[in-house]
DNA sequence: TTGCTGCATGGTT
DNA sequence: GAACCATGCAGCA
């Protein structure tokens, strides 16, 4: 034994020298490497303590016995709770563990505190790691809790753990992972048959380091409740998020903290999309550089993301074994036409041959489909530094039909060393989640299983409205999702920036830049997905809907939780996801769903508040014992049908337009948002008496529920005082002052133009070109003229365009609405002045009137039979009323931006 | 005029 | 502030 102190001249621990117990360090000579406890330093020799520090390790012991106890649950590490009983409870999956027999466990003599020396065998667990190699699999892994139900917690293996432990890490370095304590410094404990003979302290990853010597491909399974296989039961792990809610999950309340850690939608796992978590290898997560040189030096975005399963496919039943070096997301530049791939430079001079001239050398690349590509593999000097690029990847990137946003994966296949070529498609990557997909036949990566790529999709990602929908109307910061939502391989990242640019709505400057520098900005430096805005719209629209067909567990009433003083809910089980509906109203306001069997395809009525299962048939409507057959006729006619389908594709489609450009998050609180819900409104059909839309109606807006949407009546039900004040009546109000004010304005400065072109003409006809300049005056002088002028233009274009959300049935202009601006932008801005115009001409009461705001007006004013047709959503009618207070007087604003545009 | 090459520039980390 | 790297761009064929 010799003495020893730490190596960091900034930490200084002593590391004693003798069994004397001080700060639990112990040096042995010829032992394996392992780190410094306090600071980190990595030692070549093992330094190791005999006693578990349970703050830092995980582990907690037992009050009475001292026994060590550990729940399995990663997260968990540092969030082991003492309990008073002894035991320990898990703040991150709430397991506990109760008291342990003292019999097994033999106390340290120098602390006092319990070692691990004698630990009964039956407390040890196989490792059962497949892919280890056998030493591994002959170390017994210590499950230091033979209490009852422990088999819950069956611990990872080595090497599990130590892929767990550096995606946390990860995580934590990208700021998405907040455990309440830290993480990095913990060890894993385990005992073994081998030499080793006491229990020891090893990082796992240097332990498999040391022990192999060479890459090792490990296991990637993240599933933590690998004995459960059962996806009710997931993992409660702190990597898992252990209750979904609709759109947010959290871990069980903690004594301090509460955690929010990305994760792929639960509802996916729970609809059934997730393979069996005993089994799964399809986990994408990142694979930290295995090999010393370029350790600790890569940057986690070049972490290959490769799954086992791709693994298997590339190498096939070859006794090869594949070593996923790195990835790299493809700039524009890169699938662009010059054919140059900028390679990261720790990359390039870690796993590629070393280069010393600029010119380099050619590389073959085998790429998935076993064609070899041979690319040149060379440098600029750039800076006193290289900058190493892969020339004439065209051919490559073409073959693989890649973009940029997509990604290609560099492997080896040892021992050949032949390099391999990987990619994954960023584009199809939901398509394949909301698909159920299965992996490439080919073996590419493109199988996205349920994980979003990390670094691609996030404007999908960012996009998924119904994701933050549960923050309607509360102004859930961004920031605070953002910060939990963040990154890591656990699946959701957000950032601040990507979120900014998403609530950017079509109209904004980012959208309107050029698409060369839209490219650029989206492709390279902010590392976000070239994503076609089309494909945006796919993306979005099918997590919006999955995200209306997503149920509460039958029985299963949300807890509500505070995260940041916002409410969330908070569901025990994962929702499951419903069967799609059409919701309708009827004139009375009462409304109710159209479903189409599963059987028979039959549509028939239910009950609005019906929440439906994923699989419906006539056979499940017990509201409507009579339609309870399939052999019973359709309740409507085949032109009824067409027409609720055709009305709920148009909606649909409007609704994905105008969702576009609002912002997802502050849904409430956008104008744009009013623009929408008020034209679905605007756009409904009678359908054999029933007037027909498809409805945002969230599945959260139940009969009874209080929320802002909810409390509102219906259009055209309770009437408002004319003095009231609502929020609804001083919108209206207000708007309608702004109406005038700007009708007053605009005539002023019509007759200044006027006059100033008057004054011009009359010099110009005495300089005797009155006559040429009369040609260019054609444009209207007189007001009516022009409005009569530009109202012929207003319905040449409704009638070219019945996409025009502006205008509705009956002509009226709904002044809350906002055209899909990339088509619609010049003309609906003539649309809307010429109709600003005649509105704003009028009396209140009639403006009211004609809005379907009869409500606004007094009893004896109002005109029951004004309005009709009601919107099937009650978020419509909220937001039709203009109940939505902007909160920047940004719904003045936007109208006059509106009347700033205006062409004359 | 077009495409390629090599380097420079500047944004981002 | 340095390093990295995405991309611009001048020069050339």
């Amino acid at each position: 034994m010799e003495s020893k102190v730490c190596m960091n001249e900034q930490c200084g621990v002593s590391l004693p020298s003798s069994v004397e117990c001080k700060k639990g360090w112990r040096l042995r000579s010829g032992e394996l490497a392992s780190l410094c406890d306090s600071c980190g330093t990595v030692y070549e020799q093992l330094v190791f303590c005999d006693t578990f520090h349970s703050k830092d390790t995980g582990w907690r012991e037992c009050k009475s016995c001292g026994k060590l106890l550990h729940c399995g649950c990663i997260a968990s590490i540092s969030l082991l709770e003492l309990l008073d009983s002894g035991g320990v409870k898990c703040i991150s999956c709430s397991k506990s563990h109760g008291l342990c027999s003292t019999s097994s466990r033999e106390k340290c003599k120098d602390s006092g505190v319990s070692a691990a020396n004698g630990v009964d065998e039956k407390r040890f667990s196989n490792v059962g790691n497949q892919s280890s190699i056998s030493l591994i699999n002959k170390m017994k892994f210590a499950e230091c809790c033979d209490d009852a139900g422990s088999d819950d917690h069956t611990l990872l293996p080595p090497s599990q753990m130590d892929d767990a432990i550096e995606t946390i890490n990860q995580m934590k370095a990208e700021e998405t992972f907040h455990p309440a304590g830290e993480f990095g410094s913990s060890f894993l404990s385990f005992s073994g048959q081998s030499s080793i003979q006491s229990t020891q302290k090893v990082k796992p990853s240097q332990y498999m380091e040391n022990v192999h010597g060479s890459p090792v491909r490990t296991n990637l399974t993240i599933s933590l409740s690998a004995t459960s296989g059962n996806t009710d039961a997931l993992p409660t792990a702190g990597v898992e998020e252990r209750q979904l809610g609709r759109k947010i999950s959290s871990f069980q309340q903690g004594s301090k903290s509460r955690h929010l850690l990305p994760k792929p939608p639960k509802s996916i796992l729970a609809a059934g999309l997730e393979t069996n978590a005993s089994t799964t290898s399809q986990i994408r997560v990142a694979r930290p550089p295995v090999e010393g040189r370029i350790k600790n030096q890569l940057l986690p975005r070049y972490w290959p993301r490769i799954t086992d399963q791709e693994l298997q496919q590339i190498s096939g039943d070859s006794n090869s074994t594949v070593v996923p070096l790195f990835e790299k997301v493809l700039s524009a530049s890169d699938a662009g036409r010059i054919g140059r791939l900028v390679l990261p430079k720790a990359c390039a001079e870690a796993y590629f041959p070393p280069i010393s001239q600029p010119e380099g050398l050619p590389l073959r690349i085998q790429d998935v489909k076993g064609k070899e590509w041979v690319f040149q593999f060379r440098f600029w000097p750039n800076n006193n530094s290289r900058m190493y690029v892969l020339e004439g990847v065209t051919p490559c990137i073409q073959s693989m039909q890649l973009q940029a946003g997509d990604t290609v994966t560099f492997s080896r296949m040892d021992p050949e060393g032949k390099l391999l070529m990987g990619f994954r498609k960023a584009s199809n990557a939901l398509m394949v989640q909301d698909k159920h997909l299965p992996s490439m036949p080919n073996g590419a990566f493109s199988s996205e299983p349920f994980f979003l790529p990390v670094n691609e999709n996030l404007h999908a990602v960012n996009s998924h409205s119904g994701f933050l929908q549960s923050f309607k109307g509360r102004d859930f910061p961004l920031s605070a999702l953002s910060k939990h939502f963040n990154g890591g391989d656990f699946g959701w990242p957000l950032s601040e920036s990507n979120v900014g640019k998403t609530v950017d709505g079509p109209m904004s400057p980012s959208t309107l830049v050029p698409e060369r520098k839209r490219s650029r900005n989206i492709g390279s430096k902010n590392k976000r997905l070239l994503i076609d805005s089309q494909d945006a719209l796919e993306v979005k629209l099918s997590w919006e809907e999955l995200q209306d067909m997503l149920r509460p567990p039958s029985g299963i009433e949300p807890s509500t939780v505070t995260i940041e003083d916002f409410e969330l809910e908070e569901y025990e089980q994962a929702p499951v996801l419903g069967k799609k509906s059409i919701f309708t109203v009827l004139q009375s306001g009462e409304q109710e769903q159209w479903v189409q069997c599963d059987s028979c395809l039959k549509w028939r009525r239910l009950p609005a508040d019906v929440l439906l299962p994923p699989k419906w048939t006539c056979q499940d409507n017990t509201w409507n014992l009579n339609r309870a057959s399939c052999s019973v006729p359709d309740e409507l006619s085949p032109q009824e049908l067409e027409n609720l389908l055709q009305m709920s594709k148009e909606l649909e489609k409007k609704r994905l337009g105008a969702g576009l450009r609002s912002g997802n998050v502050h849904e409430s609180s956008n104008p744009d948002a009013l623009g929408n819900s008020t034209a679905i409104g605007g756009n409904i059909s009678e359908v054999g008496g029933t007037s027909v839309a498809t409805t945002t109606k969230h599945p959260r807006h139940r009969p009874g529920c209080s929320c802002i949407v909810c409390i509102q009546p219906p259009s055209g039900k309770g009437k408002h005082k004319p003095t009231c004040t609502c929020n609804v009546c001083m919108t209206v109000k207000r708007r309608f002052k702004t109406l005038m004010m700007r009708k007053k304005k605009r005539q002023s400065e019509r007759e200044a133009e006027i006059a100033q072109r008057n004054q011009f003409v009359w010099e110009r006809k005495e300089e005797g070109e009155a006559e040429s300049i009369g040609m260019q005056l054609a444009t209207p002088i007189d007001s009516l003229e022009d409005q009569r002028r530009l109202g012929s233009e207003l319905q040449i274009i409704s009638q070219n365009n019945t996409q025009s959300v502006e205008i509705g049935n009956n002509g009226k202009l709904d002044l809350n609405s906002h055209p899909d601006r990339e088509n619609l932008q010049m003309k609906s801005s003539r649309i809307s002045m010429v109709s600003l115009l005649q509105e704003a001409s009028l009396p209140l009461e009639t403006y009211l009137k004609q809005n379907g705001l009869t409500s606004l007006v007094s009893d004896q004013q109002a005109s029951s039979g004004s309005h009709v047709l009601q919107p099937a959503n009650r978020d419509s009618e909220n937001l039709s009323h203009g109940v939505q207070e902007p909160e920047d007087g940004s719904e003045e604003l936007s109208e006059t931006d509106q009347s700033g545009k205006d062409p004359s």
